[in-house]
This record gives structure tokens, C-alpha cells and sequence, in this order.
DNA sequence: AAAGTGTAAGCAAACGTTTGCGGAAAACAG
DNA sequence: CTGTTTTCCGCAAACGTTTGCTTACACTTT
């Protein structure tokens, strides 16, 4: 159980030649001779030599790995941005540490301060719904470790991202639920913090405005994202005197509690009223009322993207070039049911 | 941007003092002075000095990492089981990197290879559906990587795993059934590599021995876990001549493939036929027809205890004492909706 | 014959930190 | 004023790898 595992100084003490001619040998150098080459690999195989990879990681600055930040992973959104993520680190020889801040500001600190100290070479990071302000990641450009956010995005300059053009299928599903008939359209948004760009919002409006609607102030309300916070500000819209028929909603997890709430109220959905959401998370094809529709924001593809850009600033920052700050943002797509 | 970082070699140069005496000041080493002491942690602070984690993980031998490798994070029990181990991870400083094997046995070796060279301090493992042996883990003992299976567990010996019990609740679950007047009870099982130890089948056995009900070979049925797979499966029952009036079935995620197939095939659930499943999935609260009951195997409880054992195994490995194979098997429990 | 070219390999430093050992100075006891 | 202990700190090696520079030799080329 005591092994001592085979280094390149023990190669080279039994070839009796320097630990440089090993590493050389090993690595294909040129400047070393055919014979000696192959004596070091046939002895390194034999020994089962396998690179201490932390000496190397030590030596080389870098790390090989990537650290991920976000709110939970219960979501399948974000799951399936991990799958995006994972797949682009494993084509570049790279690795995934995880962390999750469960939406507490703190805890998301304390996750990038463990990151920075394990040297990570990049960061990815969607922020908690309680994150007022990113010091914590600015901070990184101090160690020359570069920080892209995806989906959840801080409204901030200076910053690298990949998001999702919600703007575009928000005015799209609203005028889809116009067009449908319905005059009245609540919005259930999400926490303040989410909304720093209201791409949903400012689609809802665009689309009230392309309809000569009005946009009524008290359609408008918010949630946590708890159960509790649904079930009220589900409340605030029934109890309006003139109901909304179809309610915008910040997101499937939220739309399945207000409907699961709403059939407790005795309401028949798509009659009494119907849902319009963003995700489109699978777990909506089994439930017996899922939203009419909702809009996809292609997490993987996400995933996919900012892992990319990620290794793009990886390497400008080895060849030492500066990068301007990239804002990449992809299509969704509103899905009708 | 190009900031060269403060090491205890720059403290040491202005201070004149040797690099060992800085090494000791910070780490409040007694035989350090209080003068100097002071005088080093506060230069250390105007500095903004961090120790490099990377030299200090070479020089210790350890990466204060671990590594986790399951199937997927679709599926929810195992993202709650990441939160428990995630948790306890953060109590001990420790960082956890993070691979999928997407249920595919070279993947998963890849993890391992991969997670083996970033010098991980222990694996936490969940194995694939597609694996048949488990060399890639034993391999692990060279290194003195100590590896903890849970939830699903190889059937080997000489492994330390943490599981849940399912025979108890599995004879508990097919009575409940056998109770409420289902004579004819299908097992819909999953693929025959999850099923080394089938605690489920023999909990199914055991129930209708002790109520003296024959076990009809007829009734079982397996799936590899895609709806396809599901689909044959579930036809399968429903095409025999004295069809199952219940079904215990592999998992949540199966069942309500399951049940959604029956509705389109115009079967009613709960009186054609109900559903008893495993894993008790939140997602569950919100369809309409979901498993009457379902065994709750408290995954993030898992988690937790997996993580626990595999610090109690990093902290023998460094005390160089020899470790005895633990497999723990927590209990499960029946929710019955 | 002298200078140049090319090939193959070694030397030593470096990355940042930790730690066993030893030693000088200060404090103390006699 | 010696001899002993205590206090404080430095030296140097070590962890495994990489790399710029140098060296040694053999072979060409003027």
C-alpha cells in the first residue's frame, strides 16, 4: 500500500543520464538521440510512469481545471448546462469543480474565494438571486483567472457573458397570447435581483405597444421563487378586479406551482386561465397542465458557448493579449405545446 | 494586469528575514517571536499575500479535492445527493470536481483517469449502467485514492459504498399493495447491470411468499430506462392474459414515462392500474397521476454519509492506518401519497 | 589546420512552500 | 563569571518537473 509512485528522477538514476534528458526523451524533444529515447520510454512504461500532474500544475501555472458557479443544480436548466460544459472542458483535457450557491450570496462568495485558491484557470458562474454585487468575481482579474456568466447574468460593464435573447421571444409569446384573444396578460416575474435587464418585461411592454394594449401597473407582480412567494403573488393577480385570462411567467418551476395553486383554487386552467413560460424544462411533458407554452433558452447550447469563449480568454491570456470583453447572445425559441 | 503575486520569498527579502521563519510566523509556529511575528502577518496583509494552494498541494501530497462521478445530475436524486456532499465537503475546506458518465462505462474510466491525474484526494461514485467491471475504480488503490460507491453500488468485495436499504421497504411497498387487494403485481425492473444486487425483486419475492401469493415469472419485466425501453416494457404486462391491476416499478423517471404511455393508451390510472416506484422525485408533486407510493431513499442523507466515510478514509490514509471495508445501508422508507 | 556546424546530453535554476536540524544570542541558575 | 537552558531564527533540502544555457564530441567546410 506503501508504493512510491515512479518520478523522472528515478528514471533518470537508473539510466544513469539526467532528469532534463528523461523529460526531454518523454516529451519528443528533438535534441535528444533515438536510443536513449526509447531506452527512457521502455523504462517509463515498464515502471508504469505516470507525470505528477500537481508538480506540473505547480510549475506550469495552470491547472487544467474550470471552476462552475451556480445556484443549484435542481434546475434541470442548469443541469443540462453542466452537460454543455463538461463536454467542451473533456475536449480540452479540462475538468469541472462545482459548487452551488443555493441563491446565497455569501456561500457564492466564499465558492469563488475556494476556486481562486485552487488555482482554477477559468471561471463560469450564473449568480444567485441574492447577489447584489460581483466584487467577489471582479476580483479575479487580480489572479488573471477570467470569469464568464451565462443566463444569469450581472447587469454590469466590463464583464464577459453568454445569455439567451429573451426580449425578442417574450414580445413573441405575449403577442402569441394577443393574437389568441386574450386582452388581459399578467406578468409574474421573478426577484428584483433576476430582473436587472427585464429583457421579459420590456418584451411584455413592446408587445402591448405593438398591439395598441395598455400596459396595466397592478398585471404586474413578483415572486421569490418560493411557494409561498407564487402562491401570493398568484393572490394579488386573482384578486384584481378585472382578472388577467393568461399569465407571462418568470419560469417553468414557478408556472408548475402557480398551476399546481391554482387547481387547488378550483380554476380550470386554459379556461380560467392559462399559462405562458420560459424553459421549457422536460419535467412539463408529465404533468396534466403544463404551460401552453414556453420558451427554450437551450441550455446546453449556452453551456456550450461559454465554455467556449472561456477557453478562448484561457489561451489570449497564455499568449498574453489583451481581450475585449465579449457579450455573446443566442436565440430562444418560444415553443407552443 | 500583469501583477506578479506576493509569495513568503518576496515577504522574506523585505523584512530580511528567511523565507522558513515567514513560513512559520503565519502559521503561528511557537518557536517565532512575537516582533517578528507581527511584523510578518502585517506585512503579509498590506501585501495581500494568499499562499499558492498549488505549491503547497505538491509539496503536501494532497489536493484538498475530491471527486464525484455519477450517471447524470438529470435526474434529481442525484443532484440532491451532490448537496449533501457538496455540504460536507465545504466543512472540510474541500472542493468537489465533478463528472457525468452519461451512463457510458468509457466515460466514466475517462473521469476516473482524469480525476486520478488531477490528484484528487478521494472519489465519490454512483457507477454507469453500462458497467460491467469496476478495474478503472480498484485501480485507484495504486494511488491510494480511496473510492466510495453509493446508491448504486457494484457488487464487489472489498469496497467501501453506502446504499439504501430497499428490501425492507420493497416487502413493505408490494404489501401495502397486497393489502389494499392487488393480487396481480408487475415488477417493472430496470437494466439487469443495476440489478447485481436486486434488493427490490427480493423484497417483491419476500412480500408475496409471506401472503402466499405465487411469484408469475410473467409479471417481470425489465427496461433500460429510456421510454422506448419503458414502452416495450409496460406493453409487455399489459398484453398478458391476466394482466397486473399494480406495478412496482424501477424508479420514479420510469414511472412516469409508464404512466404516461397507459393514459395515451387510454388506461386509467389508479383503477386499471396504480403505480408504487422508488426515489420519491419532487417533481412528482406536480403531475396528475403520479405513484401512489414511492420509496424515499434520502439522497442528500446519502450524500452526506458517503462524503462523511470518505474523510474518515482520507484521515486513516494520513495516519497510515489500515482501513477496514465499510458498507453502510441507510434506511429507506415508503411515502405513501 | 583552423573554424564552423550539428547533434546529443547534462547542469542548474526555477516554481513556492514546508520542515528537520543546528546554532547564535539571550536569559537564567549557580 | 562560568555553565546551562531557553528563545528565536536561519540553512538547506525536499517535493517533481521544465527549460535556458552550456558542454562535449564528431563531422564538415573553407
Amino acid at each position: 500500500m506503501e508504493k512510491k509512485l515512479p518520478t523522472i528522477k528515478e528514471i533518470a538514476r537508473r539510466l544513469n543520464i539526467s532528469a532534463s534528458t528523461v523529460s526531454r526523451a518523454l516529451h519528443d524533444h528533438p535534441s535528444i538521440g533515438l536510443r536513449t529515447k526509447m531506452a527512457v520510454k521502455k523504462l517509463a512504461a515498464e515502471l508504469n510512469y505516470e507525470p505528477n500532474q500537481t508538480a506540473i500544475f505547480f510549475k506550469q501555472r495552470k491547472t487544467f481545471t474550470i471552476g462552475l458557479v451556480l445556484p443549484n443544480l435542481r434546475e434541470e436548466f442548469f443541469s443540462a448546462a453542466i452537460n454543455g460544459i463538461e463536454d467542451v472542458a473533456m475536449d480540452h483535457n479540462y475538468i469541472v469543480l462545482i459548487g452551488q450557491s443555493h441563491d446565497d450570496l455569501a456561500r457564492e462568495q466564499k465558492l469563488v474565494e475556494s476556486m481562486k485558491n485552487h488555482r482554477v484557470d477559468g471561471i463560469i458562474a450564473s449568480i444567485s438571486s441574492s447577489t447584489t454585487h460581483i466584487e467577489h468575481f471582479e476580483q479575479m482579474k487580480n489572479y488573471d483567472i477570467p470569469v464568464v456568466f451565462f443566463d444569469r447574468v450581472p447587469d454590469a460593464r466590463d464583464i464577459h457573458s453568454v445569455s439567451c435573447n429573451l426580449y425578442d421571444s417574450s414580445v413573441e409569446a405575449v403577442e402569441w397570447l394577443i393574437k389568441k384573444g386574450h386582452k388581459r396578460i399578467g406578468y409574474l416575474q421573478g426577484p428584483p435581483t433576476l430582473n436587472m435587464k427585464n429583457e421579459r418585461l420590456d418584451g411584455y411592454i413592446e408587445a402591448h405597444k405593438k398591439h395598441k394594449l395598455p400596459v396595466d401597473e397592478s398585471l404586474i407582480v413578483s415572486t421569490d421563487l418560493s411557494v409561498e412567494g407564487t402562491k401570493k403573488a398568484f393572490d394579488a393577480l386573482m384578486q384584481l378586479k378585472k382578472r388577467p385570462t393568461a399569465i407571462l411567467s418568470f419560469n417553468d418551476y414557478v408556472t408548475l406551482d402557480a398551476i399546481h395553486y391554482a387547481r387547488q383554487k378550483k380554476l380550470t386552467i386554459n379556461k380560467d386561465v392559462c399559462f405562458v413560460s420560459y424553459a421549457n424544462v422536460p419535467v412539463t411533458q408529465y404533468v396534466e397542465y403544463p404551460p401552453l407554452a414556453s420558451v427554450e433558452q437551450f441550455p446546453y447550447d449556452q453551456g456550450v458557448s461559454a465554455t467556449e469563449l472561456l477557453f478562448r480568454l484561457i489561451d489570449k491570456k497564455t499568449a498574453r493579449q489583451e481581450a475585449p470583453y465579449e457579450n455573446i447572445v443566442l436565440k430562444s425559441e418560444l415553443i407552443i405545446r
